[in-house]
DNA sequence: ACTACAATGTAGACGCTGTCAACACATCAG
DNA sequence: CTGATGTGTTGACAGCGTCTACATTGTAGT
């Protein structure tokens, strides 16, 4: 095993063409990305990725998986950062690390997004999707134990709540969109007070 | 000019080019879309609708230029319906019949999202954008002086209610997503809940 | 009416893409 | 040592967007 004598076997391709995929994503945008292009930069045939995912959609799934995994990861450690019990702290802290993991991942949040990556709906992706539903839905349900809307169904509140980081990333994140919404603020700035309407903090 | 001679030249194909595209938008989604398939089901040759759009990301444009006009006429009438002069009532209904527009046009919402989309910067899409977020503004700030939120920037204010539609939209459309956001609630119930959480109505 | 000119459609080519099948090499179990 | 399995290579195929050269049509100016 040499690497100057470029081995036959990569070692870990699959793994390789993930990390690259990002970075492809991160630099260019996702529509820039193409299998072909990554087996390039990565020194191997342009048929060796399709050993390690049967289709473009796939790597898009599994692309997707994992940032579902990051923002939930991102959004948690948010709520542990505040080191607070109540609910509503938690749960405002959690929007702006969500909202703060898609304005500093743009290309990747748009992922989660895009429309090929439904075609391929991968266990793994299903599993990183489901998994931070649920971290949502706990977190609203606190609130709501704490009396903030009580009386809305939790699905509904749950929707509701996470539909402001949500879609407040996809209006900041879109150029075109995003200069007829320009504000002053600076981004901390900005994603606190848009947070703070959803989630009020007690006492405010 | 004899339709069953098919003459040399088609009449209208610019527009012909675009409704074509968002019949195959409709029935198979943004990715299905091609320009050569298009020339294909208009009976015209491959390089046709170059004559027509610089490029694909024009024609993208000038999808998303419609789109955008389109859910501001579905907001602006949805208010009109109320025939009310609250600005709640109003916003309320407006934001009721955005996101009704989006789920009865879904792939045509997933357009005006699309990351190709941004590519092609057209005067027609800006001007599209500008005029709806106009419209928007101009509600959030009649319910301002309602005294909804009225210590908040108007563009905070503005993005937060827009948020709303958008990000449950994009939550709602996705079938991944979907599937973990689910409620039994019937299509028109579950947008009367989510908005009113949003912009509640008087006397509620 | 004739003639240039512009607009529109055609035909062919180019390089790129994703995907597949046939083959080559490496690794590991027995 | 041997066969089987996993991994990478090579070549092919059809489809795509885009460009260029050419053909046809419509129109404006004289």
């Amino acid at each position: 095993m040499n690497a100057e004598l470029k081995p036959y076997h990569h070692g870990n391709l699959a793994q390789a063409i993930l990390d690259r995929a990002a970075e492809v994503i991160h630099e260019q945008g996702i529509e820039a990305l193409s299998l072909r292009g990554i087996a390039r930069d990565l020194g191997v045939s342009h048929g060796a990725p399709n050993r390690h995912f049967k289709n473009k959609a796939a790597l898009l799934a599994a692309l997707a998986a994992d940032g579902w995994l990051s923002v939930r990861d991102a959004t948690l450690s948010a709520a542990e950062d505040t080191q607070s019990e109540n609910a509503h702290v938690r749960l405002n802290a959690m929007g702006r690390g969500y909202l703060r993991w898609a304005l500093n991942n743009r290309a990747w949040f748009r992922t989660l997004y895009h429309p090929d990556v439904n075609r391929y709906a991968s266990q793994e992706l299903t599993a990183a999707i489901s998994n931070f539903a649920g971290t949502v839905r706990e977190a609203v349900l606190a609130t709501q134990a704490e009396g903030r809307h009580a009386d809305v169904p939790l699905q509904i509140l749950t929707i509701f709540t996470n539909s402001v980081p949500t879609g407040a990333a996809m209006l900041l994140l879109d150029p075109l969109i995003d200069r007829e919404f320009t504000t002053d603020a600076e981004q901390d700035e900005l994603i606190e007070q848009i947070i703070n309407l959803v989630v009020p903090l007690p006492g405010a």
